[in-house]
DNA sequence: AGCACGCCGACT
DNA sequence: GTCGGCGTGCTC
């Protein structure tokens, strides 16, 4: 017999398709892209058709239990793009294809069906949906249910087709039942340190349960911070030490959808603007792919270029997709695309519940929604007919996604998307990745150019001042002062505001004006050092220095999240004085109340904004006057706009600056520069200060310039004497594990095989990473330099990687070494 | 990544 | 002898 068989992705991290008899019922239902139950292993889970065939391979076949859709969820063009996804970041088309499928669909949900109000007892059906009907008369069934009390097998297609006669309504069960998006948390019923168990490994992780100080603690952070193991905490739970819970991780997300208020607001364009409208109106009626660079400075009008652009699109009755960087802000932006598009405007994002995901998939996929607005992960939104893809502030990034698998940067994922629908790009920036600035300039891009501010404000003067010069100039003040008052005189000496920026400081705040102040660092002091030996406490589990915490008094690691008490002696020398280094937002907070008892400082960090919506406080705050100082790390950087700020200081520009990794000099005119657009948005001229020890760093230079380009030109000779992107393609392999000689040895193994498969110069390593351990995981690295040259796509080099990863996979986790591959990092420390 | 199977060490 | 912890291997 030559049954039709199917090849299906599963959401697992295997490369591997698996084939799937399909029975008689559902050969003409199932097709290219449906969504399909089957089962794995002991498991049942959704999976998605890549392909038919005929041919049987050697293992015995289960058969497709149901085919969830009708029309394929997952269509031709984006089954494509998951395929390139998944080939060039190195993951499995299973879990790459969970990317476009709405939560709660991944994995078996409960679907409840009711019978619909508008059900008329006259109506005329078919005898299998008057089954369904009748088991409905009385009570609401799940889908499971009735496919066992009708005998209907494929039942996904007569429901389906119930709920579009309008028949039935079909809803989400989301509260009970476990769909794998529930996370599972647990707490101590005891707090007995005196427990002995029999195994080691039980005694290890309860002291580790004793050590937590929250009430409630996440199980899947626990387990890999303890490295203990779900078996065990299941024991505790049997012996009720502890109780273990689920909970949903989905709130309804409350945004005013006030979205009917759409009028064709009419915009002032200026002429540059009109031009960048007019290139991308000429692209979108050519209806091929092309991607534009709109470099436009801080406060240029790039979002009125975004939403002329949009409407042409809306034109050609074609959708669009806007992407941003960072959730937090995005309300504002989301309203301000509102106005113009009213509800025809979706926001996607991570916070959404199940059911309101789902609904904002479903109706972007039927054709309502026509704007998709969030971050990287709303590039998978089921738009059809897609016209144009925004991709704002292209150079964050954010849009890597970094800590699990697929690596990918949607920026270039859009690219692709854009060119498997003929559709447009536009990515913006201010500060344009070294990387999309070259394309522009090698035409693979069309630059556009917004040079001036809509509002015709100037931009801000920039001055740096010498930290180096300054600390020498207080001290050489000290030393006539301490013949006055002795030793006195050098006590507090070490500063963190320059004596231009307290002027400044003062000036502002006599007239009432805003300011904002950056310092990249939170906690007091990121080291402490013993006065007399030297030591420097460093956190047990990572090798890093422990951050000094003023207002907890404790010292904690900004890697793991470690607490432990400040040390009242030197452990090496027992000394018991200990000096306090560097400068962190609490340090330097504390100083401005020192030297500015009368004025209001807010901080804005990650200490002060883990309550949900405290971001937004302290912003309101300090928008409405309520505050006069706006201090914080790179989130005070980000979009704001507030015309009262007319001083921006920035604390420390070296945070940055000095890391060994080839994108700190860019990741350091990106921040200072977006930072330094945050002053003079107005009528009132602003002034930006920027304090260094590095003060002639040509990143500083270009800064103070405003001087993009030459920052470019700078730039990217460095990159090409060290043969960087955009000059090649890196690729990453980490190696982790808590063994280090296993660590090591994984990665010199690795890096053996590769050097067979590829260039030794393009190869660098393997060695300890920068941080050679995090949470008590040591961190070897191998990175590939793929050159643009000899391997076009970096495919080759792909290739090799995933080969010895194939080769080696076995053995690594033996040796419990993780192996990972991140393709385009975002940074190699 | 789960999940079950099966080996091995601790205890009635 | 038995219980149960934890390592190993498989999933169409």
């Amino acid at each position: 017999m030559n049954l039709k068989l199917a090849d299906v992705a599963i959401p697992v991290p295997l490369s591997q398709l698996f084939t799937y008899s399909i029975p008689a019922h559902l050969e003409s239902i199932a097709q290219k892209g449906s969504l399909i139950i089957v089962p794995f292993g002991k498991k049942i889970l959704t999976g998605v058709i890549i392909n038919f065939r005929t041919e049987r391979p050697n293992v015995s076949l289960k058969n497709i239990i149901d085919v969830i859709d009708r029309t394929p969820t997952v269509n031709h063009d984006d089954l494509k793009l998951a395929e390139w996804i998944s080939e060039y970041y190195n993951t499995s088309l299973g879990e790459t294809i969970k990317l476009f499928l709405p939560a709660g669909f991944s994995q078996t949900s409960k679907k409840i069906v009711s019978l619909s109000d508008l059900f008329k007892k006259n109506h005329l059906l078919s005898t299998t949906k008057e089954k369904i009907v009748q088991l409905l008369v009385n009570e609401s069934a799940t889908l499971l249910q009735l496919r066992k009390k009708s005998g209907i097998k494929n039942i996904y297609a007569v429901v389906n087709e119930l709920e579009s006669e309008g028949i039935v309504t079909v809803s989400e069960e989301t509260s009970k039942k476990p769909s794998i998006k529930l996370e599972r948390f647990f707490r101590r019923s005891s707090n007995d340190s005196t427990l002995q168990f029999r195994s080691k490994k039980q005694q290890v992780t309860w002291s580790a349960i004793l050590s937590k100080d929250q009430e409630e603690i996440n199980v899947t952070s626990f387990l890999k911070e303890a490295s203990s193991s779900l078996s065990t905490l299941k024991i505790f739970e049997q012996k009720n030490l502890i109780t273990i819970y689920q909970k949903e991780f989905n709130r309804t997300t409350s945004f005013a959808q006030d979205g009917h208020l759409a009028k064709s607001l009419s915009i002032q364009l200026n002429a540059n603007q009109i031009q960048a409208v007019n290139n991308i109106s000429a692209a979108l009626h050519e209806n091929s792919s092309r991607t534009f660079l709109l470099y436009g400075i801080t406060g240029s009008g790039k979002t009125q270029v975004y939403i002329e652009s949009i409407r042409k699109v809306l034109e050609q009755n074609k959708t669009a997709f806007v992407l941003i960087p960072e959730i937090s802000l995005t309300p504002q932006t989301v309203k301000r695309f509102q106005i113009h598009f009213g509800d025809q405007v979706v926001w996607m994002h991570s916070r959404m519940s199940d059911g309101e995901r789902y609904d904002a998939w479903r109706l972007a996929q039927s054709g309502k929604y026509k704007i998709v607005i969030g971050p990287r992960s709303a590039l998978f939104a089921p738009l059809k007919n897609i016209g144009l893809i925004i991709v704002d502030e292209e150079h964050e990034s954010s849009y890597k996604q970094y800590d699990s698998s697929p690596r990918y940067n949607a920026r270039d994922v859009a690219i692709v998307r854009a060119s498997l629908n003929n559709a447009v790009v536009i990515l913006g920036s201010a500060t344009p990745s070294i990387e999309s600035y070259s394309n522009a300039l090698n035409k693979k891009y069309t630059l556009l150019t917004l040079p001036e501010r809509a509002d015709n404000a100037v931009l801000p003067p920039v001055t740096i001042v010498n930290m180096i010069d300054e600390r020498k100039q207080l001290y050489a003040n000290a030393k006539i002062v301490s013949k006055e008052i002795g030793k006195k005189a050098f006590e507090n000496i070490s500063h963190s505001i320059s004596r231009l920026l307290e002027l400044k400081i003062r000036d502002r705040l006599e007239k009432k004006e805003g300011v904002i102040l950056l310092q990249n660092r939170r906690g007091f002091a990121p080291f402490i050092v013993c006065k007399s030996c030297g030591y420097i406490e460093q956190c047990d589990r990572c090798n890093v220095t422990m951050t000094y915490h003023a207002t907890k008094k404790h010292m904690r690691c900004h890697y793991c999240g470690k607490v432990k008490p400040a040390p009242t002696s030197c452990p090496k020398c027992s000394g018991f004085e200990f000096s306090f280094n560097g400068f962190g937002t609490q340090r330097v907070e504390q100083e401005l109340s020192a030297l500015f008892p009368s004025a209001v400082t807010v901080r804005m960090d990650m200490d002060t904004t883990t309550r949900k919506g405290s971001h937004e406080k302290i912003l309101q705050q300090f928008g409405e006057g309520g505050a006069d100082i706006l201090l914080g790390t790179q989130m005070v950087a980000k979009g704001l706009d507030f015309p009262r700020v007319t001083l921006v200081g920035v604390i420390s520009a070296d945070t940055q600056m000095m890391l060994p990794d080839f994108r700190s000099a860019e990741r350091t005119f990106q921040l200072l520069t977006q930072v330094a657009g945050r002053a003079g948005r107005s009528t009132l001229a602003g002034e930006v200060i920027i304090q260094t020890s590095q003060p002639n760093h040509y990143a500083l230079k270009h800064v103070r310039e405003h001087d993009f380009v030459g920052f470019y030109n700078e730039e990217i000779e460095f990159r090409k004497s060290i043969n960087y992107p955009p000059f090649s393609r890196v690729i990453v392999v980490e190696f982790k594990g808590r063994d280090e000689k296993n660590v090591e040895h994984t990665a010199t193994g690795f890096g053996k095989h590769l050097f067979a498969l590829l260039n030794r110069d393009s190869i660098l390593g393997p060695a300890p990473a920068v941080l050679s351990k995090i949470k008590n995981e040591y961190r070897w690295q191998i990175i590939i330099k793929a050159d643009k040259e000899g391997d076009k796509n970096g495919t080759r080099a792909r290739n090799s990687v995933a080969r010895v990863v194939n080769e080696l996979s076995r053995q690594s986790t033996k040796s419990k070494v993780k192996i990972t591959v991140d393709v385009d990092p975002t940074g190699i420390l």
